[in-house]
DNA sequence: CGACGTGACGTTACCGGGAACATAGCGCGC
DNA sequence: GCGCGCTATGTTCCCGGTAACGTCACGTCG
């Protein structure tokens, strides 16, 4: 903590001086070689921790002729929302320039650390970041992991702190809903992402700003954790649950779950309930019933970062942010409510 | 072609002697300055072209200070098989110390273009190539332009060229029709994935392979996309099609096309017709009816390919290669024919 | 007791580019 | 005819590491 830089970043030179050794000695260390006293090791790292050095990985690739860095070719497109965002973001990179180097959750873990994604990517040497589905927590430790890095967030709000782009969540939130209250939905739940999530809230705080807009009751929202299993869950406890004709899911998989959990209760979409989704996966529309959703364009909003990034390192000056309009695609699974 | 090198990489010194020039000169002419004469750029040019140069990035970020890298922090765990795949090798890779560049078809384009793919990545320095999801023309290409570059590709036939890794796909498929086989299935179809794709031919091969062994009859496969559009174009047109009482898609995305089609089409799953699919999304477990499936472990696949990968690297010795077994899940899109 | 091996460093050169400054030719105005 | 200012190009140094080799103190052995 109260790393207290007022210098350029460490080398190995400024390493060595502090140390009292040469620079030689730094990298020995650093790499493990044998023939180093413990003394002189101990007081190599201290520096180094002192300094918060980290190694130059340019230089070392220059010198070493390795890199470090496995090249990867997947063939095929991809579905889910962040990681379609991912993928525009990584062509649209490429088309101007740039590589991409990612850190990205998997199913395994409970989701990415932001401070050691930030210091790996850092580490493999980045000129930007450019972060995807956070959560409100995530902002906040990067607010102070970024300092001077340009660093591009996917959320809605302003952020004097970030650049930021993204989809218009509350805008495809108040869609959703208008589209069923225009059927004649009353009473409309909703089956919300876990609300740390910048996106989860924002479709939270749409459906319930336009509900209260509308005058209409507002029942309090289920708290998934965006998949299809905590949808079904929602689903098969339909009778401990407050009356409703309609629901609002955050996103697709757990409005298919939902539909599950009404089939195993016997509760028919669109008949009893209609349910929306949010994200218009490729398979939505073969779910069963056919899914209404709320179509987001990933592959424009990866494309967008981009470019707003690629401004900020090189035009310097433009620092934009930008909306993307959502869209509501009307299938089977919504229709007039029953007793009408 | 026919680039006869028999010398180190070209450099800026290497392309300036050959033109006469300082090396400065052919650094302006590479980065667009002004104050070039013509007949000088075009001299540069042409010897560029001759040694087929590249820049060197580590050099370039070094002296610039500037990686032209861009970090990505995805937060949210995805689906699709290719793309588990590549988020596993990602995690592994970071474990072990790499960092990863990637190049991904998105869905606007009908896939990776290998050489372009493989020229980006290496001129953004690459040790190592992992290829996921290949089709069977790409392996060609690849042949000739990974050259010295230790390649591993994600396919199950052992290759004298390149590393390999992967999860059985003929014993997933051979569970499948096993399985089918058993519930008193004779007449089963098959929706195959694109044959030019080496994991669609596996299971196609597998299909036919088990079929055969059975004694039973082998109608035509069916080739879809890898969508569930495909999947579901196929269902409809139950009418024109041969006979069958089951059917094996190739992955789940076409089985749930398929499960769409047959609803249309007045067809019940499973009790006119038995479904498995192949790939075992995690949204697999709530399309309806719940699909009958062969697991593939995608993250112990990319993992595997980065042991592997980093042995080669680093130990130098071990070049294994493995596969890993895929696993039948049995859920409600199966059961025996009607007409038994 | 001097030659020699070895452990623990230090020095120097080099990786492949780019920035900054130096320089040479050349047209031009006076 | 000469200084001036441009254009086109060359020189030098530096980026931040690592490899290769040099050095020095110390211990050992014949």
């Amino acid at each position: 903590m109260s790393a207290g830089n007022s210098e350029d970043k460490p080398n190995l030179r400024s390493i060595a001086s502090l140390a009292g050794v040469s620079h030689m000695t730094v990298s020995r260390v650093l790499n493990d070689h044998p023939n180093i006293r413990p003394e002189t090791r101990e007081k190599v790292l201290r520096v180094v921790e002192e300094l918060n050095y980290q190694r130059n990985s340019a230089a070392r690739a220059l010198a070493t002729r390795r890199s470090r860095r496995i090249g990867v070719i997947v063939d095929r497109p991809v579905e889910i929302g962040p990681d379609s965002t991912l993928r525009a973001v990584e062509h649209a990179a490429r088309e101007a320039g740039y590589s991409v180097s990612s850190v990205a959750a998997s199913p395994d873990d409970d989701g990415v650390r932001p401070r050691e994604a930030v210091a790996y990517l850092t580490a493999h040497g980045i000129d930007a970041l450019c972060v995807i589905a956070p959560r409100a927590s995530s902002v906040d430790v990067l607010r102070e992991l970024t300092d001077g890095l340009p660093t591009l967030i996917v959320k809605a709000d302003d952020d004097p702190n970030f650049l930021t782009a993204s989809v218009d969540q509350r805008l495809g939130a108040t869609l959703a809903v208008q589209h069923l209250m225009d059927l004649g939905h009353r009473e409309i739940a909703h089956v919300a992402g876990p609300l740390d999530w910048l996106d989860a809230r924002a479709r939270e705080r749409g459906w319930h700003a336009h509900l209260k807009k509308a005058g209409l009751h507002i029942p309090p929202a289920f708290v998934g954790d965006w998949s299809a299993d905590s949808g079904y869950e929602f689903a098969v406890a339909f009778d401990e649950l407050p009356p409703f004709t309609a629901i609002f899911a955050a996103n697709d998989q757990m409005a298919l779950g939902i539909l599950h959990g009404f089939r195993d209760r016997g509760i028919r979409v669109p008949e009893d309930v209609s349910v929306v989704g949010f994200d218009d996966l490729s398979v939505s529309r073969h779910f069963l019933p056919t899914l209404t959703t709320v179509r987001q364009d990933f592959h424009a909003l990866g494309t967008l970062a981009v470019e707003i990034l690629v401004a900020a390192l090189e035009g310097g000056g433009t620092e934009r942010r930008s909306r993307i309009a959502p869209e509501l695609i009307v299938r089977e699974s919504t229709a007039g409510p029953r007793t009408m």
